[in-house]
DNA sequence: CGGCATCCGGGAAGATACTG
DNA sequence: CAGTATCTTCCCGGATGCCG
């Protein structure tokens, strides 16, 4: 039984799946295992090196990621790609199909934005950050606002462009923002969701601004949580 | 360490965590867990005894069908409650949160259904099938159509009551169906699904109508797949 | 240095048998 | 019927080491 390697010709045969048509299950099929989920979480936002998601995944070990990305590039969610020189680094990078899925992560941050045993003061990534705000904003609190808030996170930059009840978030220069938040992003979501006044050193670090503070204040009260559910004694 | 078992008193406190302030993250600390979903997904119509959750849950095996409604208890995603004299057994039922998870199924499997690997021959249970209902009809298909549409599988009766683009599924009786289905889930599934003709023998088993025909042959075309994704090569 | 293979310990999942 | 006990298998996570 099961004389060789059975990974071998990529078929990925042994792997555990639930042998059931139902969509949802076949989901959890291709990305249901640990660590899956947030690998694609991470590369929601564009492409990135195994490095970086490493950093941005405290917690995943070498290994496993290499394992989740195999897994991934094989079941059609992402791909492997070399940048063209003079980068010439390895990138993965979602496909259209993958970039497909953030309503998946729409629906279960939602989901569990509700349960009390969630706790907001764990670490966050950029990328979660930015997610959220995609997920959580309050399209009738957005009344004639059209602005672009800039935020700088490290040495990555993020444009969220605010038109029309609807809210846009991505990589981009900051030339063009009419404010720019500058910190790390457990930082700026404590302003937005821990309604922590702004230009306050925190504990999780310092958060500063530039240009347009009014506009500033206003866009940290857009993305209101929902209640949290009541404890079923 | 660890003198003595650790779950003690219900704390599960040892159980791994992403540590991400990310609500995805934290909904996959509650449900990430394998089965975790697929338990929910079959109480999402109802409660149900362990013994149908086996049934329903080809695969799973009595232990870890038993810690995961532990732990899904401990989250509060559902209780353990006793049926009152003269049932008096036990079952299992979402707490009003649990039932809000349903975006999360819809999401996975309206994304799943695109994959080029889904499997639709594979088994299928009855609830699966009603949620699928749910997320997958199409508004545009159901103009001016006010119908209650019942279906038998095995012990269970469910009514779908399709009314102003909207449809509601649920247990119920089937007085008031315009039209029954009878059979088996993959029976139904294939009709409405796999374009099988109505009132054929098929490998699934058969498939047996009451009532009103015509009505039964429009609603089999309400429910359109979206397209495969392409081959990306 | 980035990416991946290998080895190992611990723990979760799976199968089977057993008990109240 | 509703789980528990036990055993085996496999996955996860950490460390090390190879190789471009």
């Amino acid at each position: 039984m099961k004389s060789q390697k059975d990974t071998k010709e990529g078929l990925t045969a042994s792997r555990r799946s639930y042998e059931d048509a139902c969509g949802a299950a076949h989901a959890l099929d291709l990305v249901g295992e640990r660590w899956a989920l947030l690998v694609m979480r991470e590369l929601m936002l564009g492409p990135k090196r195994f490095s970086d998601l490493r950093a941005d995944l405290p917690g995943i070990s070498a290994n496993v990621l290499t394992q989740r990305l195999e897994g991934l590039e094989a079941a059609g969610v992402l791909i492997r790609r070399k940048l063209p020189p003079p980068a010439s680094v390895h990138v993965y990078e979602l496909t259209p199909w993958g970039y497909e899925s953030e309503p998946i992560f729409q629906a279960l941050g939602r989901w569990a934005a509700r349960s009390p045993q969630h706790d907001p003061s764990l670490p966050l990534s950029a990328v979660s950050l930015f997610l959220s705000f995609r997920t959580m904003l309050d399209p009738h609190r957005t009344e004639g606002l059209d602005a672009r808030i800039g935020f700088r996170i490290g040495a990555e930059t993020v444009l969220a462009h605010l038109a029309g009840s609807r809210i846009e978030v991505g990589r981009a220069a900051l030339d063009q923002a009419d404010v720019v938040f500058t910190g790390t992003a457990p930082a700026i979501a404590a302003a937005v969701y821990g309604g922590q006044p702004l230009g306050i050193l925190t504990a999780q670090g310092a958060l500063s601004l530039e240009g347009d503070r009014a506009l500033a204040e206003r866009f940290v009260t857009l993305f209101p949580l929902p209640p949290k559910i009541e404890r079923t004694a």
